[in-house]
DNA sequence: TTGTAGGCGTTATCAC
DNA sequence: GTGATAACGCCTACAA
């Protein structure tokens, strides 16, 4: 590779003034440019951003940490930050985490030793402490790891309260609800959500509701058990999509008829939930927005340090698909 | 950020003695050695990887090109690549091409100038000279951009005569094929394989394969086309999951019983096939398994630049679930 | 066994 | 307008 001194030589100038041209800063006379110009074309030359870097202290490069991108709705996050890093000539990179914070902690210094210029963190590991005296800038996304950490997340409460009264609305009586993880704020939310309609009807009980981990697997246990237990729910509603898809599996082998017999709501809006048969009605997060907000909030912080960071909340909208009955 | 002088004035010693404590190379004696060490745990001094990048030319970061991770193919390759990458301490890039060659040189170049190590590439459209004046060590995974790069595969085409004859098997007559994009070998592959069983018999013609362009929505057409212009079609081999499931929806759409009237069956093995209903009967790739052999080659062609690397090619297994009936 | 010093490729400060 | 030159933080001859 071509460095800044092979231009200069065969341009006939100083490395100082091919700096000038190449940052179109100070003064240069317009003859001069167009030698260095054509140097820098003759050799296809390309400045060394590990060189700038060192310079700088700044790497033109972000992260995203993500539990596991494995899971269906990370993807659609980790698209939206990608397109903004890239459009901003940020280089991004992505890290699995698998919620455990000795991994986040060594991705995290790793990337501190690599200058990386910002994160933004789906987490729930990371303690307040460790996240205060990180003096990189960081944005939560989809959940809150702690009050002092600017976020992008949605309503989830409301979206839930939505949700379950979509539920009743269409008929349904007896509601159970599968639950996330409850160290997950959304997932806490979401089951706060739930709660604040069901709780003063007179069949409810703290055992309508079980947790599906927001995994298919755990969630077809636990629709299972529930469904088993009490033949007589006619509405279910899942804290994630994933979730909703292991309970209509769970219904499915029961032989239970959805949406005849048992009404099954979502949240997330991820694809995979209207490939499904019946497809999923759902609470849809705008997920690639938010994660376009957050990585532009992460970017205007880089650029412009002294500015605070305010968090924004979005809202879910709810989509009718077959798994549930419309609204009479 | 503490740095390697900080350390050597507390220790009382030469930065050259640090550097050769911190890489263990030249010679110390124990006892510096010590004083080394402490110092660096009083500064929680951690070596700055963008100065070691600048002097040795080398980033220890590596990247993947994929067309799109919302794509539900790529996040199962994407984390073995990131998963192995970690484990040799390289940090993981993600580059989302949308098979456009243009973005896929801004990235490329955006990369050499960080001293990017090597790539592991998703890709049919870098062309061979492209391709060939790039210095740093690519693998191919998925797809043969051509023949001079290495890659590591699947056996597409004789999985694909696997999944046709699976349908033969178990009482296809008349078998329709949802065809993937003809510039990607992998789907070219596999058209192959179902030519190979069907071309000969008397009903076949050209108009049973219709093209699917590897997305859901264009296969859940071309299967409305396929299954409408020729209703005595009982079998249908899609040249992925995505489309497979398309075409699983159309046939829901157009009153038509799988697996009882019509087989359908897909290749790869996505997560979400098994969530469908009927559950998808598919051609498995071992798809973390190839992510994670095209990092070890990539890695081991960075260490050891001299040594050739070999294409590899695995094998995809029948996975038989609900959308086509048990071979008699 | 340890220290000095040059260089990796850029940028910015200061002269001229 | 332009050119030296000192950083940025690290590593490795080469000396000592």
């Amino acid at each position: 590779m071509a460095t800044i001194k092979d231009v200069s030589k065969i341009a006939n100038v100083s490395v100082a003034t091919v700096s000038r041209v190449l940052n179109n800063n100070g003064y240069v006379k317009e003859e001069t440019k167009k030698k260095v110009l054509a140097a820098i074309e003759q050799l296809n030359y390309r400045p060394n951003d590990v060189a700038r870097s060192l310079f700088k202290g700044k790497s033109k490069m972000i992260a995203l940490f993500v539990p596991d991108i494995r899971n269906p709705f990370f993807p659609e996050l980790a698209r939206a930050v990608e397109d903004n890093a890239n459009a901003h000539n940020y280089t991004f990179i992505l890290c699995n985490t698998d919620n455990n914070s000795v991994k986040e902690l060594t991705y995290l210094n790793a990337l501190l030793q690599k200058s990386i210029d910002g994160i933004v963190i789906v987490s729930n590991t990371m303690s307040a402490e460790q996240l205060r005296d990180i003096k990189v800038p960081i944005v939560a996304l989809d959940r809150k790891p702690n009050e002092n950490i600017p976020s992008v997340t949605v309503n989830n409460q409301e979206g839930a309260i939505q949700a379950v009264q979509h539920l009743k609305q269409s008929g349904c009586k007896y509601i159970g609800h599968i639950s996330g993880p409850q160290d997950i704020s959304s997932a806490k939310d979401r089951t706060k959500g739930y709660l604040a309609v069901v709780k003063e009807e007179s069949w409810f009980s703290e055992d309508f509701i079980h947790s599906g981990n927001y995994t298919y697997e755990e969630a077809f246990e636990a629709a299972k058990n529930l469904l088993t237990r009490f033949p007589n729910i006619d509405g279910i509603f899942a804290a994630n999509d994933m979730m909703a898809i292991g309970a209509l599996k769970a219904a499915e082998h029961l032989g239970i008829l959805v949406p005849n017999d048992l009404s099954i709501i979502g949240f997330d809006g991820i694809q995979m939930g209207s490939t499904t048969s019946p497809a999923l009605t759902t609470m849809e997060q705008p997920l690639y927005t938010i994660g376009k907000r957050a990585t532009e909030m992460l970017l205007q912080k880089i650029e412009s340090p002294e500015k605070e960071l305010v968090s924004e909340e979005y809202q879910v909208t709810f989509i009718q698909r077959s798994s549930t009955k419309e609204r009479r």
